[in-house]
RNA sequence: GUGGGCGUAGCUCAGUUGGUCAGAGCGCCAGGUUGUGGCCCUGGAGGUCGUGGGUUCAAGUCCCAUCGCUCACCCCA
């Protein structure tokens, strides 16, 4: 109503709201520390150039969706419309590669992607992700998805889906590349006018297409799965395998290709059931040729990355309620001038005990201080008037039962915890 | 970029074919209880009816434009 509002696919995170954050931000924080990755907090912007190389030109994000802008010094800069390319690029600029390998991080944090609004899409949105760099065995492609699924489940989400590919590597996909050509040769003119320039492009972005008349002129398209050189194949298998070991099931989509030019071998998304069109709730793979595409030496790496705002509304529509703790401790009422002085006192005795407290600073009465306090969610409302402060007292009211006693002030300042926490308990 | 839906108090919404239409509930503030929250009662504050044009004696109510929100397509988190 007011002149000026947040721009358009951005949102503000409000108290009440706030807080399911920190507690999904904490759950990840903790399986990735469980899991021995360390963070890594990289720039917001970084220059556009290693998004054009690292992501590829010919992708939807490089092509339409970055918020890039000239700076005062004439330097093209870029919003980060993905996590992997700036921690990649940190990699390499620090010399990780000389430390313990392999390097396992993870990242959390907002990202801009210039689309049009919709659910579960906005233009700053959320991720959290987790790269290992410096490792190319199959069985750390299968601990990131485990980082992943593990975090999924301390937040309660259940039916999840995974959905796993092999992209190839140098040696196998050009090949396929060919193959998938060949087969579409003579049906170019049966494709979307978006694939036509695919062809010549990113043709093996045709297989991710949903418009009926690619689909159509795809059923019988060959397989990667074909075409996978020895190494690829092997390496896919082992994913599978170690996955399987581990009870854990997957399904095979040889259409999942993924939008982003840099993955090779295993790709995969976590796939939300009942969420309409936004399912993906988290994607990633391995990217063994991007370090290289940076300028800088080879590196094997895999990690995935994963949509916040599309968890939250995961777990909403699970009917999954994230736990919101009661706020404060205690809140000071005050009733009377000379007892604002002691309230303060008593306030910030409680607060050095490591007591939530707030207390009354617009001299109302009793009655609205209550229900202030009521409405704050507090446990127990410490009341000073001119009556306690008399008798060097304060009354202790405990707002769920409705129960109070009056206690000495000395004991309320020099031992608040005895009088509160036993209230707690009670 | 394309298409659909919607824009009336902080929130959820009523407002019949244009003529007391500027309202209700909840929330907020205060009082009833001059020192005690949640229930109840009373009162109060709060809206250029998204914005700008147009039609009309008269427009939240019709028309156009514009902005915004929302959903979907494309694609992705």
């Amino acid at each position: 109503m007011s002149g000026i509002s947040a721009p358009r696919g951005t949102k503000d995170i409000l108290p009440g709201e706030v807080e399911k954050w920190q507690y999904m931000e904490d759950i990840v924080r903790r399986v990735c520390a469980g899991y021995g990755y360390r963070e890594i907090r990289t720039p917001l912007f970084e220059h556009t150039e290693l998004f054009q190389r690292g992501i590829g030109e010919a992708t939807d994000i490089v092509e339409k969706e970055m918020y890039t802008f000239t700076d005062r010094g004439g330097r093209s800069i870029t919003l980060r419309p993905e996590g992997t390319a700036p921690v990649v690029r940190a990699y390499l600029e620090h010399k990780l590669y000389g430390s313990a390998q392999p390097v396992r991080l993870f990242y959390l944090g907002p990202m801009f992607r210039y689309e049009r609004p919709q659910a579960g899409r906005y233009r700053q949105f959320h991720q959290f992700g987790v790269e290992a760099l410096g490792s190319q065995d199959p069985l750390m492609d299968t601990e990131t998805i485990l980082v992943a699924l593990t975090i999924f489940e301390e937040l309660g989400l259940e039916n999840l889906h995974i959905e796993l590919n092999s992209m190839g590597c140098p040696q196998c996909r050009p090949r396929y590349r060919e193959g998938l050509k060949d087969y579409l040769k003579g049906r170019l003119d049966g494709l979307c006018s978006v694939c036509q320039t695919r062809y010549e492009l990113n043709p093996v972005r045709i297989l991710d297409c949903k418009e009926d008349a690619c689909r159509k002129e795809l059923e019988g398209v060959p397989e990667i799965g074909d075409y996978l050189c020895p190494e690829c194949r092997g390496h896919f298998e082992l994913v599978q395998r170690y996955l399987t070991s581990l009870g854990r099931s997957f399904s095979l989509n040889p259409r999942l290709v993924r939008g982003l030019d840099y993955y090779t071998k295993t790709v995969f998304e976590v796939i939300a059931p009942g969420m309409g069109a936004q399912n993906a709730v988290a994607g990633g793979g391995r990217y063994d040729g991007l370090a290289e595409e940076c300028g800088g030496r080879e590196t094997p790496a895999v990690g995935f990355a994963a949509g916040m705002e599309r968890l939250l509304l995961a777990l909403e529509s699970q009917g999954k309620e994230l736990p919101l703790p009661r706020e404060l401790d205690a809140f000071v009422a005050v009733v009377g001038d000379s007892a604002r002085t002691m309230g303060l006192k008593v306030a910030v005795a409680l607060r050095q005990r490591g007591f939530k407290a707030a207390m009354e600073t617009e001299g109302r009465s009793l009655r609205a201080q209550l229900k202030a306090a009521d409405r704050l969610l507090v446990k127990h409302v410490v009341i000073i008037g001119e009556e306690e402060l008399g008798r060097s007292a304060a009354i202790i009211r405990n707002m769920e039962d409705g129960g109070q006693q009056e206690v000495p002030l000395e004991q309320l300042l020099e031992a608040p915890e005895r009088l509160l926490l036993q209230k707690i308990s009670d």
